[in-house]
DNA sequence: CCGATAGCTGTAAACGTTTCCGGGGAGTCT
DNA sequence: AGACTCCCCGGAAACGTTTACAGCTATCGG
């Protein structure tokens, strides 16, 4: 025992050296047998032992370091109390698992500078690659994705130019779905509660209304436009706002958790869903279905786009000298209960006084 | 160039011996630049000039195989869509990111398995210390527990022997609180909607239901029991069960996603929430809240318990020699318009039609 | 009976970083 | 002017693992 190495560190812990030197063999030799690699059965039955007896248990990051893999992929997402999140987390969970890898989860909490940090820290060979999906994108976001050292795929609209692999959809189809929907079923005073539009969904979302109220020449009257967060909380306060100055027959809201508090605003004050004011969402989550009545919704296909992302993002860490890819998931429509009924001629009423005419355990209509 | 060593890595990325190449000093002097601390200013200016030309981003991995410690904290738990977790995660987060660290959060799904395999992975040191949450607790799963290489801190019920930092609530009293309130308010053919019995929490809900009943002298109606999981459509499916036979006054719910099912189940099969059926969740999250009416929850304080387990690992961290120490957050129920009506003698209505006597957005009152 | 071969083993390098330690130069105090 | 202090720097070890390489033994074929 001279110069050469503690066999047992401070910490206590043993290490590969420990067991070697218990078993009597070479640290090649133990490492070897650990992994189930080479041995004869004479040193695998003395490593097996020696192990077992210090309790021994590799260090993963050593090995990281060495194999410059850590099998961890991270999935950073602004607002893990959104359901639409916890779909695509669920889709990218079963790809990432089936890889033989270990799906992290981050929640950004939306503040710009934790979710750079986040890039550089995390980013910095902890995990094996991350999937990213930020409602704000500034330069500083750009760069600090464009020379992450590890793959990234971004899901969520993206500058064009950018040289990341991203899965997108077309939210500004999605709203003009819903609006199509509503005008078709003749609606036509129709709001809307929306995010922030300094975000990227908020923008698109706002665009994508405007553009369909004026493919049905409907003219714009900015009484029946709010603006909150993309929250419950704020959705139902943005809700009674428009409804203290404006008299909607229709609301399509930004996001299954801003419909659900415009639906308890709506309720609160006393108007019937559908009857009174049709109700459509967007995300459609498993939110949507909870209520009652259940939401129509407009699907932008979250766990299509986490599936896809994870795909892209496997096969970018098996080839890094890919092209950057972009997919596109196009959105589609799920009427419920919440917008079934037409305007301006309601049918009469199918059930005694219960709000929806359709049986709210039936599935939705994609349209 | 001799024999030394390669510069500059095959994969390309620069590292600390690049800068210190081209800025022409040792690797020493580089790494104490990057860090900050040490070197005269015409060093700290060849080496961070250096770093910025070749984009030097510092390898976390190699780091923390020096340094022994990551940064990262693990949260497992086995459902993400579950608010409750949700809430738990948030107050967590607080904690954690105020010590300076990250919270990486792990969704077991439940399985078993898939558990006691992430503990043996994550935890052999790739974070520093991770907080759990099972539901189903297994001598598997406690060995893995204790003699896991990093601090573990548990929420919810555990051996009492165990020696694992334990944050824990008493649901037995949590559903004694409910039955206590429905009994109070009139009710008596109160029904149970659990989750499965295997578990931890399921079972000691079943036996708090049993006992209050008992305390109360009501005798015990298995009809008006029914187990699903603690997921909505289970807890939707349990209750449309238990009304085909029988005809609760009131419904103990075993989490708030089971009391939202039992609420579109009974809107469905026509019975007014509170007048004809109370609705009691537990958990007391947002959903509760966000339900027309509002569901009346027994709060289990999910984020005092975050926090407080949160706080326990970090003191772990800091000083392992600690005694393993055990918390108890107690329940407290919330009553809101779910179960605000008192049977058998229904006030008149004050609205209408509409349901609840309480304003919803008043805020419950703590029992 | 000898040479080739296969299988096992140990030495040592490597992954990329931090940090201990000793040497040297400049500045200060006596 | 000499001694002492302080600061900066570079060499090298260390963190714990995997693995290339070379040497050894034993077996087998000819």
């Amino acid at each position: 025992m001279g110069r050469k190495r503690l066999q047992e560190p401070a910490d206590g812990r043993p290490t590969v050296h420990t067991v070697a030197a218990r078993a009597g063999v070479s640290i090649a030799s133990a490492s070897r047998v650990l992994n189930g690699v080479g041995g004869s059965p004479e040193t695998i039955r003395k490593v097996r032992e020696a192990a077992a007896e210090v309790g021994y248990v590799p260090n993963a990051i050593a090995r990281s370091l060495q194999s410059q893999r850590t099998g961890l992929i991270a999935l950073a997402v602004e607002d893990i109390g959104n359901p639409v999140y916890v779909e695509m987390m669920r889709a990218i969970e079963a790809v990432v698992a089936s890889s033989g890898r270990q799906l992290l989860v981050h929640a950004t909490g939306g503040r710009i500078d934790n979710e750079t940090a986040l890039l550089r820290r995390l980013a910095n060979r902890y995990v094996d690659g991350m999937i990213v999906s930020p409602i704000r994108v500034t330069d500083d976001h750009l760069t600090a994705l464009v020379d992450s050292p590890v793959p990234v795929v971004v899901v969520g609209q993206l500058g064009a130019d950018a040289p990341i692999d991203n899965v997108r959809t077309d939210s500004r189809h999605g709203v003009a779905l819903a609006v199509d929907h509503l005008v078709a079923t003749g609606r036509r005073r129709i709001g809307f509660v929306n995010g922030p539009l300094d975000t990227v969904p908020g923008a698109a979302r706002d665009a994508g209304f405007r553009a369909a109220l004026a493919r049905h020449g409907i003219g714009l009257d900015d009484e029946l436009i709010e603006v909150g967060d993309f929250q419950y909380a704020a959705g139902r306060a943005a809700t009674e706002r428009l409804l203290a100055r404006a008299d909607p027959d229709a609301l399509v809201c930004a996001n299954d958790l801003i419909a659900v508090g415009a639906l308890h605003a709506l309720l609160v004050a006393g108007r019937r869903v559908p009857q009174d004011v049709a109700l459509v969402g967007m995300d459609d989550t498993e939110l949507a279905r909870m209520m009652f009545p259940q939401l129509s919704s407009v699907s932008l296909g979250s766990a299509e786009r986490g599936r896809r992302a994870a795909e892209l993002l496997l096969q970018r860490i098996a080839d890094a000298t890919l092209p950057p890819r972009r997919e596109q998931v196009p959105p589609s429509l799920v009427v419920r209960a919440s917008s079934a009924a037409t305007l301006p001629v309601p049918r009469p009423a199918t059930g005694p006084a219960g709000p929806p005419t359709t049986h709210p355990s039936s599935e939705g209509v994609t349209a």
